[in-house]
Formats: structure tokens, sequence, C-alpha cells
DNA sequence: CATAATAGGGAACGATCATTTCCGAATCAA
DNA sequence: TTGATTCGGAAATGATCGTTCCCTATTATG
């Protein structure tokens, strides 16, 4: 019933040298994805291990031998989680010309993660936040890592409007694309309460007013 | 199934007329103010039992006395977190003169949650949504309850900015209501990554500009 | 004073949790 | 072939979970 989030767009992320040893039978990414439902949906505490070496096909054996513990299976998830919205995300990003429509990729490429199915299991980032934000430093360091890292690169967007004449140029790019952040996170979690394509596409094109 | 969220301003919740048996030694409302404390920084299922009786000061059989389980706890803090933030959004509400200085204390009252202690805290709505969207049809319905009321007060604020002059005629209320209502989540959110007053204040009055 | 009814508290319960252990199977290097 | 090594899988482990039970304490009612 879980699908794979995206058909294995990225290099597979473990090269794997086949060193002595019985070669493992399952695909590590394609276990990665069902776990990324999984977390996404139930978050990290409300995920047990029934229910992930269900939805991988693996028994527990195997999967504390291949991802030492639920937390590192949560973080090698997280890891590629990641990755797999950062790679969708450039890919938008190349077919727009200025800073603005740039912007405007984003914004339209988190609406459309939030609504129907996909609003429905959430983000994981927003999970491990509000999992994990307090209990777990590691994690709670990896996932402020990703939003700071998203805010850059929302201002260097913001900044390439602005020197390609489609951004107001009085605007401070980074509190600008703080702003954009919390819309981009907060369509997650609304989104999560099941939405629309409807009420939530419009928001795209409405949220292009904060570049005026 | 749409529950009374607001009924009880500030006055005591639970009138509690003392009938026969002995009589209840510990404060209702302040122990519910604890339990919004550990549900909203750990997550429902990453509350413990033993976590909440710690927090509260109460054995377990007296907090199964007093809110039958887990679940029943976790819904009169859910109840109770948004009586207390709907009764103090009120209060802020009542200085603002216009439609846009009202969207203004909003979205300053939101700012000024999602940083530093409070920040880290977090929202019990978002957890809620984050934790058991999925898992728990009614917590989700009210949830969901919860987003809705607000979108909707956001667009009759809208309307009436609109109305007095002091918000763009042109706006859709429904869709402006639903961008702000992310700006809102999303900052609770990104508050969860430890952000300081510097940073999230100024998203306040630059959100505005969705109102031009 | 006697009875009913509720609260406080702590020990105990079964269930489930994450994790480990054990063993046969599969592969590589010699 | 022979070790060394890793994997798959099922059963077992100890810990912790949410919950209940039982007993005492405290109040209202009659």
């Amino acid at each position: 019933m879980i699908v794979p989030y995206y058909a294995a767009m990225t290099a597979p992320s473990s090269p794997r040298r086949p060193g002595p040893g019985r070669p493992r039978e399952f695909d590590t990414d394609l276990a990665l994805d069902r776990a990324i439902a999984v977390f996404s949906e139930r978050g990290y505490q409300g995920a047990a291990i029934s229910d992930l070496t269900r939805a991988l096909g693996l028994t527990a054996g195997s999967l504390y031998k291949a991802f030492t513990d639920k937390r590192g299976l949560f973080l090698a998830a997280f890891d590629r989680y990641v990755a797999l919205r950062t790679d969708r995300l450039r890919a938008v990003l190349e077919g727009a010309p200025t800073g603005r429509a740039k912007i405007k990729a984003v914004l339209d490429f988190y609406a459309g993660s939030s609504y129907g199915a996909d609003g429905r299991r959430g983000c994981l980032v927003v999970a491990g936040a509000v999992d994990l934000a307090t209990a777990d430093p590691e994690i709670a360091a990896r996932v402020t890592g990703v939003l700071h890292l998203n805010e850059g690169r929302l201002a260097d967007l913001v900044a390439e409007g602005q020197a390609d004449g489609t951004i107001a140029p009085h605007l401070d790019p980074m509190v600008t694309a703080r702003l954009l952040l919390c819309v981009l996170q907060g369509m997650r979690v609304v989104g999560k309460t099941g939405r629309d394509r409807a009420e939530m596409a419009p928001l795209a094109d409405n949220a292009l007013r904060l570049l005026d």
C-alpha cells in the first residue's frame, strides 16, 4: 500500500563494494523510501519496529543489521528524504529563468506536496522538528541545519531576483527568505489536515506578493 | 463532531460541584498547563505516563481517575491550550482598531510565541497534527477544526480590513486567510529550531505585505 | 454515627517496545 | 575446499509502556 515516493533519480546512495559475506537481498534505497513514508505519517515515536518491518518487508534482525537501530534507520531515511527533495527541487528550478520565477517554482513545489495523499503523509523534516527537537540533540541539529540551508537558498534566490530586476530591491533578502520558509513549512502543516489542490495551489501565486 | 473549543474563557473550566466523596486535592487547570508543556515539547507518543505523572505531581492512579486515560488527558490539555490561546489572542485583538491592525496583532502574537523557550516548546496543535493526523481520527478532526476556525477568523479580519479600507479590496479573503494561516503555523515549526526575537519579530511586519 | 462515593497512592498487570541472540544460508579470498 | 564474513529470519530478552487493582483517606448525605 505504501508507494515509493519518487523513482530513484539519485545515484545509488550506497556504492556497496561486494566484500566477503552474503550479499544483501533487498534494495536499501527502496527500503528507505518505505521508512520515509512510515516515519512521515506516524512520527518517530509513533512508528514501531513492527510497523517498519512490515512496511519494509524485513525482519527485525535484518533491519538492525543494516541500520544499527531505530534511530539509525530514521537518520538514514531523513538524509535520503532531504536528498530526494533537494534533487526534485533542483530539477524544478532549472526551468525557471529569473529569481522571481524560481521562488514561484519553489512555492508551487511545496503547494503540490501539501494536499491529497502526499499532504497527509507530511514532511519528515517537520515530523523530526516536532518529535525530536527537544529529545535528540543530534537529530535536532540536523533539522535545524536543513532549515537554515533552505533559508539560505531562498535568500540567494531573493538576491538573484533583485539583481535581475524581478524582485523589489528594497527588501531584506534574509527576512524575506525566512518568511518564505515559514510559508513553506506552514503549507506542510496545514496540508496534514486533508486539503485539496484547489485550496493549496492558489497560495503559491499569492505568496509572490511578498516579493513586490 | 464540533467541540466547544473556547467554551470556558478564563473562568475555572471545571465548575466542580462538591458532591459526595473526597474532594480533589490538585488544581485541574494547573495540571493541564503542565500537561500542555509536556505534550508540546515531546509530542503525544513521546510523552510517557511517567513523564506526565512527574510533571503533574500526580500518581498514575490519580491521573487516570481524573482524566480516564492518556488520550483523555491529551484531549483535555488540547482543549485548554486552544481556549487559553484564543483568550490571549482575543485580548490582543481588542487594542487594534482596523482589520489590518488586527492581522498585524495576530502576526505579532505568533511571532512572539515562536522564539526562545516558548518557541522551542512548540505548538500543541502542530504537535497533534504531526503525531495524530493519520493515527487518531477524533484528534485529527479536532486539529482540523481548530485550523479551519482560525482560517475563518482570519478571513473575517481580511474582510473587515477591506471594509474599513486598510486592506486591498481585490484580494480573495479566503485565499489570503489560508496563506496567513500557513505563515502562522510555519512560524511555530521554524520556532522549534531555536530562533531568537531578532529573527522572528520582523516577519510579522513583512507578512503584512500580503494585504497590499 | 453510618453509608455512599470519590480521591490519593503504590504495587502489580499484561502488552508491547526496541534490541539481541542464535543458526542456517550465501558469498569472497585463500 | 576451507575459513572468514555477512545476511535472513525467528525466537527470546529485558525494559518500559499504558492501565488496573486494592487499600486507605476524606468528604457529603441521611
